[in-house]
DNA sequence: TAACTATTCAACTGATTAGTTGAATATTAA
DNA sequence: TTAATATTCAACTAATCAGTTGAATAGTTA
Protein backbone atom coordinates (compact mmCIF):
# COMPACT_ATOMS: atom_id res chain seq x y z
CA UNK A 1 0.00 0.00 0.00
CA UNK A 2 1.88 3.15 -0.81
CA UNK A 3 0.61 6.63 0.79
CA UNK A 4 -2.17 7.26 -1.54
CA UNK A 5 -3.79 4.83 -0.85
CA UNK A 6 -3.82 4.79 2.73
CA UNK A 7 -5.37 8.37 2.55
CA UNK A 8 -8.08 7.33 0.31
CA UNK A 9 -8.95 4.32 3.00
CA UNK A 10 -8.44 6.35 5.98
CA UNK A 11 -10.87 9.69 4.33
CA UNK A 12 -13.02 6.69 3.31
CA UNK A 13 -13.19 5.08 6.81
CA UNK A 14 -14.29 9.20 8.34
CA UNK A 15 -16.47 9.59 5.75
CA UNK A 16 -18.75 6.76 7.15
CA UNK A 17 -19.10 9.13 10.11
CA UNK A 18 -20.04 11.99 7.08
CA UNK A 19 -22.55 9.95 5.15
CA UNK A 20 -24.42 8.95 7.89
CA UNK A 21 -24.99 12.96 8.82
CA UNK A 22 -26.12 13.82 5.96
CA UNK A 23 -29.61 13.03 5.69
CA UNK A 24 -32.06 14.74 8.34
CA UNK A 25 -33.88 12.05 9.97
CA UNK A 26 -30.71 10.49 10.61
CA UNK A 27 -29.19 13.62 12.30
CA UNK A 28 -32.90 13.52 14.19
CA UNK A 29 -32.56 10.49 14.92
CA UNK A 30 -29.26 10.85 16.60
CA UNK A 31 -30.64 13.85 18.53
CA UNK A 32 -33.09 11.85 19.69
CA UNK A 33 -31.02 9.30 21.20
CA UNK A 34 -29.08 11.69 22.69
CA UNK A 35 -31.59 12.32 25.32
CA UNK A 36 -32.46 8.86 25.72
CA UNK A 37 -32.41 4.99 24.90
CA UNK A 38 -35.22 4.53 22.58
CA UNK A 39 -37.40 1.72 21.05
CA UNK A 40 -37.59 1.68 16.74
CA UNK A 41 -41.69 2.21 17.44
CA UNK A 42 -41.06 5.28 19.20
CA UNK A 43 -38.33 6.72 17.21
CA UNK A 44 -40.47 5.98 14.35
CA UNK A 45 -43.52 7.88 15.79
CA UNK A 46 -40.93 10.93 16.91
CA UNK A 47 -39.72 11.31 13.43
CA UNK A 48 -42.91 10.47 11.39
CA UNK A 49 -41.03 8.03 9.32
CA UNK A 50 -42.77 4.26 8.71
CA UNK A 51 -41.10 2.09 10.38
CA UNK A 52 -38.97 0.06 7.70
CA UNK A 53 -37.90 3.49 6.72
CA UNK A 54 -36.80 4.26 10.54
CA UNK A 55 -35.35 0.82 10.62
CA UNK A 56 -33.23 1.32 7.90
CA UNK A 57 -31.91 4.40 9.04
CA UNK A 58 -31.07 3.10 12.47
CA UNK A 59 -29.29 -0.04 10.32
CA UNK A 60 -27.42 2.48 8.91
CA UNK A 61 -26.49 4.43 11.55
CA UNK A 62 -25.30 1.19 13.20
CA UNK A 63 -23.03 0.65 10.23
CA UNK A 64 -21.10 3.41 11.45
CA UNK A 65 -21.44 2.56 15.07
CA UNK A 66 -22.64 5.69 16.05
CA UNK A 67 -25.35 3.69 17.80
CA UNK A 68 -25.97 0.05 18.92
CA UNK A 69 -28.78 -1.83 20.68
CA UNK A 70 -29.90 -4.42 23.04
CA UNK A 71 -33.75 -6.76 23.35
CA UNK A 72 -36.00 -6.09 26.22
CA UNK A 73 -39.01 -8.06 25.31
CA UNK A 74 -39.73 -7.87 21.68
CA UNK A 75 -38.36 -4.17 21.68
CA UNK A 76 -35.21 -3.82 20.02
CA UNK A 77 -33.94 -0.57 22.38
CA UNK A 78 -31.17 1.82 20.50
CA UNK A 79 -28.47 4.23 21.83
CA UNK A 80 -25.87 6.26 21.46
CA UNK A 81 -22.86 3.87 20.48
CA UNK A 82 -20.12 6.55 22.34
CA UNK A 83 -21.36 9.79 24.35
CA UNK A 84 -18.66 11.44 22.01
CA UNK A 85 -21.43 11.50 19.58
CA UNK A 86 -23.07 14.38 21.52
CA UNK A 87 -19.94 16.65 20.87
CA UNK A 88 -20.34 15.83 17.49
CA UNK A 89 -23.86 17.10 17.37
CA UNK A 90 -22.84 19.78 19.14
CA UNK A 91 -20.07 21.04 16.89
CA UNK A 92 -22.47 20.83 14.15
CA UNK A 93 -24.95 22.63 15.53
CA UNK A 94 -22.71 25.41 16.84
CA UNK A 95 -20.96 25.61 13.43
CA UNK A 96 -24.34 25.67 11.36
CA UNK A 97 -25.26 28.55 13.56
CA UNK A 98 -22.30 30.58 12.87
CA UNK A 99 -22.08 30.04 9.24
CA UNK A 100 -25.87 29.35 8.54
CA UNK A 101 -27.67 32.41 9.22
CA UNK A 102 -30.98 31.17 7.78
CA UNK A 103 -31.10 28.82 11.39
CA UNK A 104 -30.80 31.57 13.77
CA UNK A 105 -33.56 33.23 12.02
CA UNK A 106 -35.70 30.12 12.10
CA UNK A 107 -34.87 29.50 15.72
CA UNK A 108 -36.11 32.77 16.65
CA UNK A 109 -39.22 32.78 14.73
CA UNK A 110 -40.22 29.59 16.23
CA UNK A 111 -38.85 28.67 19.57
CA UNK A 112 -37.75 32.08 21.14
CA UNK A 113 -40.90 33.88 19.55
CA UNK A 114 -41.13 37.68 20.29
CA UNK A 115 -40.41 39.28 23.77
CA UNK A 116 -43.77 38.36 24.94
CA UNK A 117 -42.36 34.81 25.88
CA UNK A 118 -39.34 35.32 27.85
CA UNK A 119 -36.20 33.28 28.29
CA UNK A 120 -33.83 32.65 30.36
CA UNK A 121 -29.83 32.03 29.76
CA UNK A 122 -28.29 29.09 31.44
CA UNK A 123 -26.25 30.95 33.09
CA UNK A 124 -28.81 33.29 34.69
CA UNK A 125 -30.58 30.14 35.70
CA UNK A 126 -27.51 29.02 37.84
CA UNK A 127 -27.05 32.10 39.76
CA UNK A 128 -31.09 32.08 40.76
CA UNK A 129 -31.41 28.61 41.18
CA UNK A 130 -31.32 28.85 44.80
CA UNK A 131 -33.45 31.62 45.22
CA UNK A 132 -35.92 29.65 46.45
CA UNK A 133 -39.36 30.57 44.30
CA UNK A 134 -38.61 29.30 41.17
CA UNK A 135 -39.87 25.59 40.08
CA UNK A 136 -38.07 24.16 37.54
CA UNK A 137 -39.84 21.56 35.48
CA UNK A 138 -38.83 19.12 32.46
CA UNK A 139 -41.43 19.04 30.04
CA UNK A 140 -39.93 16.19 27.80
CA UNK A 141 -41.40 12.48 27.44
CA UNK A 142 -40.75 10.76 31.08
CA UNK A 143 -38.75 8.06 30.14
CA UNK A 144 -35.87 11.10 29.19
CA UNK A 145 -36.37 12.36 32.54
CA UNK A 146 -35.28 9.14 33.91
CA UNK A 147 -32.34 9.26 31.82
CA UNK A 148 -30.81 11.99 33.51
CA UNK A 149 -32.28 15.61 33.98
CA UNK A 150 -31.11 18.83 35.28
CA UNK A 151 -30.79 18.65 39.00
CA UNK A 152 -34.16 19.90 40.88
CA UNK A 153 -36.18 19.57 37.82
CA UNK A 154 -39.39 17.89 38.32
CA UNK A 155 -40.99 15.68 35.21
CA UNK A 156 -44.69 17.40 33.85
CA UNK A 157 -44.39 16.24 30.11
CA UNK A 158 -45.38 18.40 27.70
CA UNK A 159 -48.65 16.40 26.83
CA UNK A 160 -49.80 16.30 30.57
CA UNK A 161 -49.09 19.62 31.44
CA UNK A 162 -52.73 20.69 31.62
CA UNK A 163 -54.30 17.71 33.41
CA UNK A 164 -51.03 18.16 36.61
CA UNK A 165 -50.76 22.03 36.80
CA UNK A 166 -51.67 21.25 40.30
CA UNK A 167 -48.33 20.22 40.44
CA UNK A 168 -47.24 23.65 40.24
CA UNK A 169 -47.03 25.78 43.35
CA UNK A 170 -49.10 29.11 42.70
CA UNK A 171 -47.02 32.19 43.03
CA UNK A 172 -43.26 30.45 42.16
CA UNK A 173 -41.90 31.37 38.90
CA UNK A 174 -42.45 28.73 36.94
CA UNK A 175 -38.84 27.71 34.37
CA UNK A 176 -39.37 25.38 31.74
CA UNK A 177 -36.64 23.40 29.68
CA UNK A 178 -36.77 20.38 27.15
CA UNK A 179 -34.59 18.81 24.96
CA UNK A 180 -32.58 21.62 23.90
CA UNK A 181 -32.27 25.13 22.07
CA UNK A 182 -33.65 23.53 18.84
CA UNK A 183 -36.85 21.84 21.17
CA UNK A 184 -40.29 23.59 20.22
CA UNK A 185 -41.88 21.83 23.78
CA UNK A 186 -40.84 24.41 26.59
CA UNK A 187 -42.07 27.10 24.22
CA UNK A 188 -45.57 25.34 24.38
CA UNK A 189 -45.22 25.03 27.99
CA UNK A 190 -44.45 28.43 28.75
CA UNK A 191 -47.49 29.46 26.60
CA UNK A 192 -49.62 27.99 28.04
CA UNK A 193 -48.66 28.46 31.98
CA UNK A 194 -48.87 32.08 31.15
CA UNK A 195 -52.21 31.58 29.14
CA UNK A 196 -52.80 30.08 32.42
CA UNK A 197 -51.54 33.14 34.98
CA UNK A 198 -48.66 32.03 35.86
CA UNK A 199 -45.15 33.83 35.15
CA UNK A 200 -43.11 31.25 33.73
CA UNK A 201 -40.10 31.11 31.52
CA UNK A 202 -38.27 29.18 29.06
CA UNK A 203 -34.59 28.30 29.79
CA UNK A 204 -32.39 28.10 26.95
CA UNK A 205 -30.65 24.58 27.24
CA UNK A 206 -30.81 20.93 27.99
CA UNK A 207 -29.12 18.28 29.63
CA UNK A 208 -26.17 18.82 27.33
CA UNK A 209 -25.97 21.85 27.67
CA UNK A 210 -26.19 21.43 31.42
CA UNK A 211 -23.23 19.01 31.41
CA UNK A 212 -20.97 20.72 29.19
CA UNK A 213 -21.61 23.97 31.48
CA UNK A 214 -20.70 22.15 34.62
CA UNK A 215 -17.51 20.18 33.10
CA UNK A 216 -16.01 23.78 32.13
CA UNK A 217 -16.44 24.73 35.66
CA UNK A 218 -14.61 21.85 36.74
CA UNK A 219 -11.93 22.05 34.10
CA UNK B 1 -45.18 26.50 9.68
CA UNK B 2 -45.98 23.47 12.39
CA UNK B 3 -43.66 21.77 14.22
CA UNK B 4 -42.95 18.98 12.11
CA UNK B 5 -42.16 21.59 9.35
CA UNK B 6 -40.08 23.53 11.50
CA UNK B 7 -37.76 20.38 12.52
CA UNK B 8 -37.13 18.98 8.74
CA UNK B 9 -36.00 22.24 8.47
CA UNK B 10 -33.54 23.03 10.71
CA UNK B 11 -32.09 19.01 10.50
CA UNK B 12 -31.86 19.44 6.81
CA UNK B 13 -29.78 22.94 7.31
CA UNK B 14 -27.54 20.97 9.42
CA UNK B 15 -27.30 18.26 6.67
CA UNK B 16 -25.57 21.08 4.80
CA UNK B 17 -22.73 19.96 6.90
CA UNK B 18 -23.32 16.33 6.91
CA UNK B 19 -23.25 16.17 3.21
CA UNK B 20 -20.14 17.65 2.88
CA UNK B 21 -18.09 15.35 5.16
CA UNK B 22 -19.45 12.59 3.20
CA UNK B 23 -16.78 12.33 0.39
CA UNK B 24 -13.05 11.44 1.20
CA UNK B 25 -11.56 13.84 -1.19
CA UNK B 26 -13.45 16.63 0.48
CA UNK B 27 -12.61 15.74 4.21
CA UNK B 28 -9.04 15.75 2.65
CA UNK B 29 -9.03 19.17 1.72
CA UNK B 30 -10.41 20.24 5.09
CA UNK B 31 -7.85 18.53 6.45
CA UNK B 32 -5.21 20.26 4.62
CA UNK B 33 -6.61 23.66 4.48
CA UNK B 34 -6.66 23.08 8.41
CA UNK B 35 -2.84 23.26 7.85
CA UNK B 36 -2.63 26.38 6.20
CA UNK B 37 -4.40 28.48 3.26
CA UNK B 38 -4.11 26.99 -0.06
CA UNK B 39 -4.53 27.51 -4.17
CA UNK B 40 -7.26 24.83 -5.84
CA UNK B 41 -4.15 23.93 -7.66
CA UNK B 42 -1.67 22.86 -4.71
CA UNK B 43 -5.19 21.31 -3.12
CA UNK B 44 -5.82 19.17 -6.83
CA UNK B 45 -1.89 18.45 -6.58
CA UNK B 46 -1.83 17.04 -3.14
CA UNK B 47 -5.48 14.84 -3.84
CA UNK B 48 -4.84 14.07 -6.95
CA UNK B 49 -7.66 15.01 -8.27
CA UNK B 50 -8.31 16.52 -11.48
CA UNK B 51 -8.50 20.46 -11.19
CA UNK B 52 -12.37 20.47 -12.27
CA UNK B 53 -13.27 17.91 -9.87
CA UNK B 54 -11.39 19.75 -7.39
CA UNK B 55 -12.45 23.04 -7.76
CA UNK B 56 -16.35 21.62 -7.78
CA UNK B 57 -15.50 20.05 -4.42
CA UNK B 58 -14.33 23.01 -3.12
CA UNK B 59 -18.03 24.87 -4.08
CA UNK B 60 -19.88 22.27 -2.59
CA UNK B 61 -17.54 23.28 0.83
CA UNK B 62 -18.75 26.81 -0.02
CA UNK B 63 -21.76 25.74 0.00
CA UNK B 64 -21.78 24.62 3.31
CA UNK B 65 -20.04 27.99 4.66
CA UNK B 66 -16.99 25.93 5.69
CA UNK B 67 -14.54 27.00 3.62
CA UNK B 68 -13.96 31.13 2.19
CA UNK B 69 -11.32 32.21 -0.60
CA UNK B 70 -9.70 35.47 -1.77
CA UNK B 71 -7.97 35.77 -4.90
CA UNK B 72 -3.82 36.29 -5.29
CA UNK B 73 -2.99 37.49 -8.43
CA UNK B 74 -5.06 34.86 -10.95
CA UNK B 75 -4.58 32.43 -7.89
CA UNK B 76 -7.97 31.47 -5.99
CA UNK B 77 -6.81 31.00 -2.57
CA UNK B 78 -8.87 28.80 -0.06
CA UNK B 79 -8.99 28.39 3.73
CA UNK B 80 -10.96 27.56 6.68
CA UNK B 81 -14.19 29.79 7.03
CA UNK B 82 -14.08 28.90 10.64
CA UNK B 83 -11.55 27.51 13.39
CA UNK B 84 -14.52 25.27 14.41
CA UNK B 85 -14.12 22.86 11.70
CA UNK B 86 -10.99 21.88 13.20
CA UNK B 87 -13.02 20.88 15.95
CA UNK B 88 -15.27 19.13 13.68
CA UNK B 89 -12.59 16.77 12.34
CA UNK B 90 -10.86 15.98 15.44
CA UNK B 91 -14.57 14.78 17.19
CA UNK B 92 -14.75 12.50 13.90
CA UNK B 93 -11.64 11.33 13.89
CA UNK B 94 -11.66 10.72 17.81
CA UNK B 95 -14.77 8.91 17.59
CA UNK B 96 -13.58 6.89 14.55
CA UNK B 97 -10.85 5.61 16.30
CA UNK B 98 -12.69 4.55 19.35
CA UNK B 99 -15.88 3.06 17.03
CA UNK B 100 -14.04 1.56 14.13
CA UNK B 101 -11.02 -0.49 14.82
CA UNK B 102 -9.59 -1.08 11.57
CA UNK B 103 -8.92 2.25 11.54
CA UNK B 104 -5.99 2.13 14.61
CA UNK B 105 -4.81 -1.35 12.39
CA UNK B 106 -4.02 0.55 9.31
CA UNK B 107 -2.56 3.53 11.08
CA UNK B 108 -0.09 1.56 13.50
CA UNK B 109 0.99 -0.43 10.20
CA UNK B 110 1.10 2.80 8.11
CA UNK B 111 2.57 5.36 10.39
CA UNK B 112 3.50 3.87 13.88
CA UNK B 113 5.13 0.80 11.83
CA UNK B 114 6.77 -1.45 14.34
CA UNK B 115 9.33 -0.34 17.32
CA UNK B 116 12.06 0.01 15.18
CA UNK B 117 10.64 3.69 14.98
CA UNK B 118 10.39 5.76 17.92
CA UNK B 119 7.37 7.33 18.38
CA UNK B 120 7.09 10.77 21.09
CA UNK B 121 3.77 11.42 22.62
CA UNK B 122 3.31 15.21 22.66
CA UNK B 123 2.95 15.12 26.47
CA UNK B 124 6.37 13.84 26.53
CA UNK B 125 8.20 16.45 24.19
CA UNK B 126 6.60 18.82 26.63
CA UNK B 127 8.34 17.73 29.38
CA UNK B 128 11.64 17.24 27.07
CA UNK B 129 11.93 20.08 25.15
CA UNK B 130 13.95 22.20 27.72
CA UNK B 131 16.57 19.06 27.82
CA UNK B 132 18.50 21.66 25.01
CA UNK B 133 20.39 17.98 23.13
CA UNK B 134 17.07 18.04 20.51
CA UNK B 135 16.00 19.49 17.25
CA UNK B 136 12.37 19.65 16.62
CA UNK B 137 11.96 19.71 12.74
CA UNK B 138 9.09 20.89 10.77
CA UNK B 139 8.66 18.33 7.50
CA UNK B 140 5.29 19.81 6.13
CA UNK B 141 5.46 22.36 2.70
CA UNK B 142 7.10 25.81 3.47
CA UNK B 143 4.21 27.42 3.15
CA UNK B 144 2.05 25.56 6.61
CA UNK B 145 5.10 26.04 8.69
CA UNK B 146 4.96 29.60 7.97
CA UNK B 147 0.72 29.53 8.16
CA UNK B 148 1.76 28.50 12.09
CA UNK B 149 3.94 25.77 14.10
CA UNK B 150 5.01 24.61 16.90
CA UNK B 151 7.43 26.53 19.19
CA UNK B 152 11.45 26.40 18.30
CA UNK B 153 10.19 24.18 15.19
CA UNK B 154 12.93 24.36 12.11
CA UNK B 155 11.25 24.10 8.18
CA UNK B 156 12.97 21.53 6.43
CA UNK B 157 9.97 20.30 4.20
CA UNK B 158 10.05 16.67 3.31
CA UNK B 159 11.14 16.99 0.12
CA UNK B 160 14.28 18.81 1.16
CA UNK B 161 15.17 16.69 3.99
CA UNK B 162 18.01 15.06 2.34
CA UNK B 163 19.56 18.35 0.77
CA UNK B 164 19.35 20.43 3.80
CA UNK B 165 20.50 17.63 6.52
CA UNK B 166 23.34 19.70 7.26
CA UNK B 167 20.43 22.28 9.22
CA UNK B 168 20.28 19.24 11.69
CA UNK B 169 23.62 19.46 14.01
CA UNK B 170 24.87 16.92 14.66
CA UNK B 171 25.04 14.67 17.78
CA UNK B 172 21.21 16.22 18.72
CA UNK B 173 18.75 14.25 18.48
CA UNK B 174 15.34 14.80 15.95
CA UNK B 175 12.15 14.52 16.61
CA UNK B 176 10.16 15.48 13.44
CA UNK B 177 6.31 15.64 13.23
CA UNK B 178 3.95 16.81 10.24
CA UNK B 179 0.30 17.40 9.73
CA UNK B 180 -0.91 15.17 12.66
CA UNK B 181 -1.43 11.48 13.59
CA UNK B 182 -1.97 10.57 10.13
CA UNK B 183 0.45 12.44 8.07
CA UNK B 184 2.88 10.03 6.93
CA UNK B 185 5.44 12.50 6.40
CA UNK B 186 7.21 12.90 9.98
CA UNK B 187 7.17 8.48 9.45
CA UNK B 188 9.40 9.13 6.06
CA UNK B 189 12.02 11.85 7.34
CA UNK B 190 12.34 9.40 10.56
CA UNK B 191 13.19 6.58 8.24
CA UNK B 192 15.76 8.56 6.33
CA UNK B 193 17.59 10.19 9.42
CA UNK B 194 17.79 7.18 10.58
CA UNK B 195 19.52 5.50 7.79
CA UNK B 196 22.14 8.37 8.09
CA UNK B 197 22.43 7.65 11.46
CA UNK B 198 21.25 9.96 13.30
CA UNK B 199 18.77 9.27 16.19
CA UNK B 200 15.47 10.44 15.41
CA UNK B 201 11.93 9.73 16.61
CA UNK B 202 8.44 11.12 15.64
CA UNK B 203 6.27 13.04 17.42
CA UNK B 204 2.16 12.15 17.81
CA UNK B 205 0.88 14.99 16.67
CA UNK B 206 0.44 18.59 14.33
CA UNK B 207 -0.18 21.97 15.46
CA UNK B 208 -3.86 21.70 15.87
CA UNK B 209 -2.82 18.65 18.74
CA UNK B 210 -0.40 21.15 20.14
CA UNK B 211 -2.88 24.16 20.11
CA UNK B 212 -5.11 21.84 22.06
CA UNK B 213 -3.13 20.70 24.10
CA UNK B 214 -2.31 24.02 25.30
CA UNK B 215 -5.57 25.40 25.67
CA UNK B 216 -6.23 22.23 27.86
CA UNK B 217 -3.54 23.67 30.28
CA UNK B 218 -5.09 27.20 30.70
CA UNK B 219 -8.71 26.09 31.21
C1' DT C 1 -3.46 44.56 -27.98
C1' DA C 2 -2.51 39.18 -27.72
C1' DA C 3 -0.97 35.13 -25.33
C1' DC C 4 -1.02 32.80 -21.10
C1' DT C 5 -2.59 30.96 -16.73
C1' DA C 6 -5.85 29.55 -13.12
C1' DT C 7 -10.30 28.55 -12.30
C1' DT C 8 -15.08 27.63 -13.19
C1' DC C 9 -19.02 25.97 -15.85
C1' DA C 10 -21.95 22.67 -18.57
C1' DA C 11 -23.13 18.30 -20.17
C1' DC C 12 -22.81 13.63 -19.58
C1' DT C 13 -22.25 8.62 -17.35
C1' DG C 14 -22.35 5.28 -13.79
C1' DA C 15 -23.05 4.62 -8.95
C1' DT C 16 -25.37 5.40 -4.66
C1' DT C 17 -29.29 6.65 -1.79
C1' DA C 18 -34.11 7.74 0.44
C1' DG C 19 -38.33 6.16 0.83
C1' DT C 20 -42.31 2.86 -0.30
C1' DT C 21 -44.66 -1.60 -0.12
C1' DG C 22 -45.27 -6.14 1.16
C1' DA C 23 -43.29 -10.34 2.78
C1' DA C 24 -40.26 -12.74 6.26
C1' DT C 25 -38.39 -13.40 10.89
C1' DA C 26 -38.29 -13.61 15.78
C1' DT C 27 -40.00 -12.99 20.26
C1' DT C 28 -43.83 -12.97 23.54
C1' DA C 29 -48.40 -14.19 25.44
C1' DA C 30 -52.43 -17.05 25.50
C1' DT D 1 -49.39 -24.69 19.40
C1' DT D 2 -51.35 -20.34 17.70
C1' DA D 3 -51.97 -15.49 17.42
C1' DA D 4 -50.07 -11.10 18.12
C1' DT D 5 -46.41 -7.79 18.11
C1' DA D 6 -41.95 -5.59 16.84
C1' DT D 7 -38.52 -5.47 13.70
C1' DT D 8 -35.98 -6.48 9.58
C1' DC D 9 -35.36 -7.73 4.77
C1' DA D 10 -35.95 -7.52 -0.38
C1' DA D 11 -37.31 -5.40 -4.50
C1' DC D 12 -38.29 -1.36 -6.70
C1' DT D 13 -38.41 3.92 -8.28
C1' DA D 14 -36.95 8.55 -8.39
C1' DA D 15 -33.46 11.55 -7.10
C1' DT D 16 -28.81 12.87 -6.12
C1' DC D 17 -23.82 12.68 -6.60
C1' DA D 18 -18.67 11.86 -8.09
C1' DG D 19 -15.83 12.23 -11.62
C1' DT D 20 -14.64 13.08 -16.67
C1' DT D 21 -14.10 16.01 -20.72
C1' DG D 22 -13.96 20.10 -23.19
C1' DA D 23 -15.35 24.81 -23.53
C1' DA D 24 -15.84 29.46 -21.29
C1' DT D 25 -14.26 33.12 -18.22
C1' DA D 26 -11.35 36.29 -15.92
C1' DG D 27 -7.22 38.09 -14.47
C1' DT D 28 -2.01 38.73 -15.59
C1' DT D 29 2.01 39.59 -18.32
C1' DA D 30 4.36 41.08 -22.40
Amino acid sequence: MDARAFKDTIYSEFTRIGKVLSSPKRIELLDLLSQSPKSVETLSRETKMSIANTSKHLQALLDARLVRYHKEKNFVIYQLANPKVVDLLFTIKSIAEEQIADINILREEFIVRDDSLETMELEEWENRKEEDNYVLIDVRPKAEYLSGHLEGAISIPIDELNEHLKKIPKGKEVVAYCRGPYCVYATEAVELLQSKGYHASRLEAGIHEWNQFHERQFH
